[in-house]
DNA sequence: GAGATCGGGTAGACAGTGTCTACTCGACCT
DNA sequence: AGGTCGAGTAGACACTGTCTACCCGATCTC
């Protein structure tokens, strides 16, 4: 049995070193996070047990919870880093420049493509039962993101009654064309895996007819 | 409370009676699904337990096994008959002899309908997992559905190129919009609970503005 | 009619999970 | 030196899904 002698946790523990950058916590409420953010992309949202990221961390099973009272709210703190990164995708492709209707595309095309490329965690970000658990706050975090659309559908359909319905509308068909894209469904419409077609029937119907300023 | 005195799973089999009707599998199997699907509207897609169905059958935990071999095809078994719920719900809705437009929103009414009333079962129905594993066919259950509504759309807009895209665009609208009333973030584009403002402004923008033929 | 077969259900094991609790251990403070 | 306390360990508990051996009673066969 001397085959366990260096798996455990005795080497990769140079935390402690101190020298100057780390005013952190100690770090392991952030490695848990950092490694549930990389099994969750890596295996999928129904890896993310609370004892397989412990063990990845190379931590017991019972530590996560001083910093993480129930595996909700570790999840939660997985899902939130997903919202920065989604977040900081749209910023970076999102140019203040471009026509609002130019710049609705972009920013559903950052999303669905979002969504197909950090599957388990998208899955994760909309668990409603994450979302739901409201003290955690996760709901409010796409908040800002959907304010922004708003303001560019208001720009787009000035003579609307009310812009956050339209762009609620139109947020929930990026959600259901993910979804379908996600659960392989796509093909009873489009006849492929490719969600463009359905992306660009849907900005057609709820920003008119591509081309038409108004 | 002696009404208590008969729960349990001594008389109610008289299904050895053999007069004549049934010539099922015997009864467990369709208990084990009856029982599930009172379970999921009763308590919600996480109350699906195995072994929990298996106790509220009445039976031991093992038993399940014999009709279903894993935990999933159980499921899947009790979210066909979600499927079949809402299929009928369609059909008494339907009148053919309705305008296509108004068919359509009497179509989305009744799917938000079936969502918002059996939230846990309309859970269950889209779980990826079960509709991904592809051999129980789950996915293949929504397709006459959506071939209905296709043909509606192609009636209301018979110019457009291909009107299954635009079928599945409106659709996976409409599952946004239960997925966002689901989690409660309604909120933020109506600010209210409630879908029906969300669901005009769909229609309007896949179909076109209402009372407007074509 | 007696004996074998076998479908259908029981019961126990196993590994895995989330949560709770008692404990240990080392750093820090007085 | 002694006490405190944060941080992590380790074991228990009640669950879960799956697998396996068993058992019982009805049916079939000779």
């Amino acid at each position: 049995m001397h085959e366990a002698s260096e798996d455990h946790q005795t080497e990769d523990h140079q935390v402690s070193g101190s020298e100057g950058g780390d005013r952190s916590d100690g770090g392991l409420r952030e490695r848990l996070v950092r490694v549930g953010v990389e099994l969750v992309n890596a295996e999928g949202a129904q890896a993310l047990s609370l004892r397989e990221i412990a063990r990845r961390a190379g931590v017991s099973h019972g530590a996560p919870r001083r910093y993480f009272p129930t595996h909700l709210e570790l999840l939660s703190a997985i899902a939130r880093q997903g919202f920065t990164e989604l977040a900081a995708r749209v910023d970076a492709e999102d140019r203040e420049t471009t026509a609002p209707r130019e710049r609705i595309a972009a920013l559903a095309h950052v999303y669905l493509d979002y969504a197909g490329t950090r599957r388990g965690m998208y899955e994760l970000m909309f668990r409603h039962d994450l979302l739901e658990s409201g003290r955690l706050g996760l709901r409010e975090t796409s908040l800002p993101l959907f304010a922004r659309l708003t303001g560019l559908v208001a720009r787009v359909r000035p003579g609307a009654a009310d812009p956050a319905v339209l762009a609620g509308a139109l947020w929930a068909n990026l959600h259901g064309i993910a979804q379908l894209w996600h659960w392989g469904s796509l093909r009873l419409a489009t006849g492929g895996d490719d969600p463009a077609p359905l992306l660009a029937a849907v900005l057609d119907a709820h920003l008119g007819p591509a081309g038409q300023p108004s």
